[in-house]
DNA sequence: TATTGTGAAAGGGTTCACAGCG
DNA sequence: CGCTGTGAACCCTTTCACAATA
């Protein structure tokens, strides 16, 4: 069980689990893997399949408990649990991922906004202050934070990363269009804007040219 | 050439043309394939292979030329022409996505802001005032909108799609935590964050578990 | 001689098809 | 009987290795 996962299949396990949420509040006791391929534009094999790397959850014949396989996907992505979050850089995007309650549902808690300038540092953000970037490694230990989401310019995006991993972060969401480095303990999931314009421009401008139809 | 290209192909060169920028900011005249890959983190192979779906633009022995490489790329992607985008949904994140320059800078015109908010309509941000959701054809149509980015609550992200579809773009930014249906003429990107932080939840709960190092 | 451009091989993810089982 | 779970086939992307050549 749970060799090696692809990533896409990660990610369509998070999309099956809102699904399931959603047919939980509309009362529904099981679903087939064809009902959650529907729902998630995919096929019912592929449903199957990435179930399969983590175990058998249904029962021939029926389908899936709707309860029993959200909770076992809940546990499966982690999210039974409580994760400390900062954001580093208290900009725009800082501020509008700041207000995204989705998160905080999630079990996502934001405990720390970091800042540089000194404008924004001690300025109150809901429940939080923001803190000087240059106490980030102290706030990091004694918050226990696991999380780190970068939304600083790309110039010191490195900088502050390779600081948060030495103070103990285990995890970085990354929204500065730049490539970050970290070492392999460190998980890192980046967020580009600017190339899915650019590749949105791209399909754009060969519509017909490249595909056949 | 151009037959059928990978979409991770796309987004790296994304990637190649930022660095190629780097690159003639620092006045390099010549890159090879290897200098790519170290900058991005992959391979010369795969840089190589990369180009190769559009031509051959390097000299054996040499390298590409930073300038022309830099060039072509920007007229592969579309990016030599400007794009006339509109922004529905002027909250948190429309703001954040509204007042990052990147985009300016890549030819993407922010030409139109909409929310469904009486309190919001007619309220001005920057060169822009927000219009009424309800005027989007309208609008669309008079200012020639091509690609419209999606930053409303989930429940209407589908309704607005569609009614933007019926008014001409062609081009669909989605930050809605919702998988959106299109006919096939029309491009369609996602910028999921609650998926990412979920995935990064996963990687950091099977730490080890799952990788065999 | 150094580096590109590219067929061929390898690797990884998705789809198929059906045996297994409630 | 119906739907799951899964090995095998398939397909797409990456990597390899080398001939081509500026």
């Amino acid at each position: 069980m749970a060799n090696r996962i692809p990533e896409s299949t990660v990610k369509r396990l998070s999309l099956y689990l809102r699904y399931l949420r959603e047919f939980a509040e509309q009362g529904r006791e099981t679903v087939s893997s064809e009902d959650l391929a529907v729902r998630g534009r995919t096929t019912a094999a592929q449903v199957r399949k990435d179930l399969s790397y983590f175990g058998s959850f249904g029962k021939r014949g029926f389908g899936y408990q709707v309860g029993e396989l959200r909770d076992r996907l809940q546990q499966i992505l982690g999210l039974e649990r409580t994760w400390q979050v900062a954001i580093i850089g208290a900009g725009r995007i800082g501020a509008a991922l700041f207000g995204y309650q989705g998160f905080r549902v999630q079990g996502f808690h934001i405990v720390a906004v970091f800042d540089r300038d000194q404008q924004k540092v001690g300025v109150e953000w809901g429940d939080q202050r923001i803190e000087d970037v240059a106490r980030m490694e102290e706030v990091i230990g004694e918050r226990g934070i696991e999380i780190v989401i970068v939304t600083t310019p790309a110039e010191v995006a490195q900088d502050v990363v390779d600081r948060a991993v030495r103070a103990g972060v285990q995890g970085i969401l990354n929204f500065a269009p730049t490539k970050l480095v970290v070492s392999e303990e460190v998980s890192l999931k980046n967020v580009d804007m600017a190339i899915e314009l650019e590749a949105l421009s791209f399909a754009l401008s060969n519509h017909g040219a490249s595909a056949p139809r």
